[in-house]
DNA sequence: TTTATATATTTGTCACACTAACTATTGGTA
DNA sequence: TACCAATAGTTAGTGTGACAAATATATAAA
């Protein structure tokens, strides 16, 4: 890559992110899911997952320690994760659903799928294959020491 | 689509525009650059167009206003930027570069232009038409009224 | 055993995104 | 003129993201 025209590809990157995220929210919201998108990456990796550790779950979505924390906070102010101490350590927690978050997770699946559909309209599966590998080399190619996945 | 699978589009893009920023985040830090990602766009923005008001340049970047102002008050407390009274609307304002503020995005171009090249390693011109064309087709599938661009 | 180091999580700070509500001003219209 | 809708920008609240530092506990080394 050498011409700067190229450079474009974290805005339009960035900027496509942001209305997909944007897109999900306002359904979320207008379907009073009482979640938010986020909330529901975390959840839906709980319910696929029967325990994990916050550490294990932070890797699973990558996203940072102290932004999980965060997250879990509200989602068990919501009733719908609870924090269990882990039985050998004392510094870690057993993640898992409450009943209600299991509810919650079977209830929301089949609506955020749909959600999901309307961003890939007029693009086929060959595209789908194109657009991760491009994403998955960009992200290698910044992901200077760890190379999970 | 149809396929569960094809929904992790927007995991993958989150996960990749992410790091993505924060890779650029971290070179800006370690090169003393002064500004974070969002306000360097925000100054190239100024430094190509000789005098924008807020909403135009909100609409340039596409940021929402909110974000747009306090980006802006972040650059003009840093010097680069200045807020004058639009002539013929007092409800407006122009914004344009300080002399600070010039020499500061001709100093960070090329910099940042090294720093942008690296996530497109093993990319080809091809894959930039590619992911442009996907992107540019997610986001239009997802921005209902305004067809701006 | 004591010390050192590593790990799991939390807390604090700053920046950004989105929503809603608000002020001020403009322009059209009754 | 008086009213009213639209526009430009700000403020406040909540959630998220990155980073640094702190706390608590575990594990390895001296």
């Amino acid at each position: 890559m050498t011409q700067e025209q190229y450079s474009k590809y974290s805005f339009l990157l960035d900027r496509t992110a942001r209305k997909v995220k944007q897109y999900a929210q306002q359904q979320f919201k207008s379907g009073d899911f009482d979640v938010t998108v986020d909330q529901w990456l975390v959840l839906k990796n709980l319910s696929e997952n029967e325990v994990l550790s916050q550490t294990e779950l932070a890797n699973l979505v990558f996203k940072d320690h102290p932004t999980l924390t965060r997250i879990i906070d509200l989602l068990c102010k919501k009733g719908y994760v609870e924090r269990m101490p882990h039985p050998q350590d004392r510094r870690s927690f057993q993640l898992h659903l409450t009943e209600s978050g299991v509810s919650k997770v079977s209830s929301l699946r089949p609506e955020i799928l749909h959600i999901r559909e309307k961003a890939w309209e007029n693009l086929s599966p060959h595209d789908f294959d194109e657009f991760k590998r491009i994403l998955d080399t960009i992200y290698q190619n910044l992901n200077g020491e760890s190379l999970d996945q």
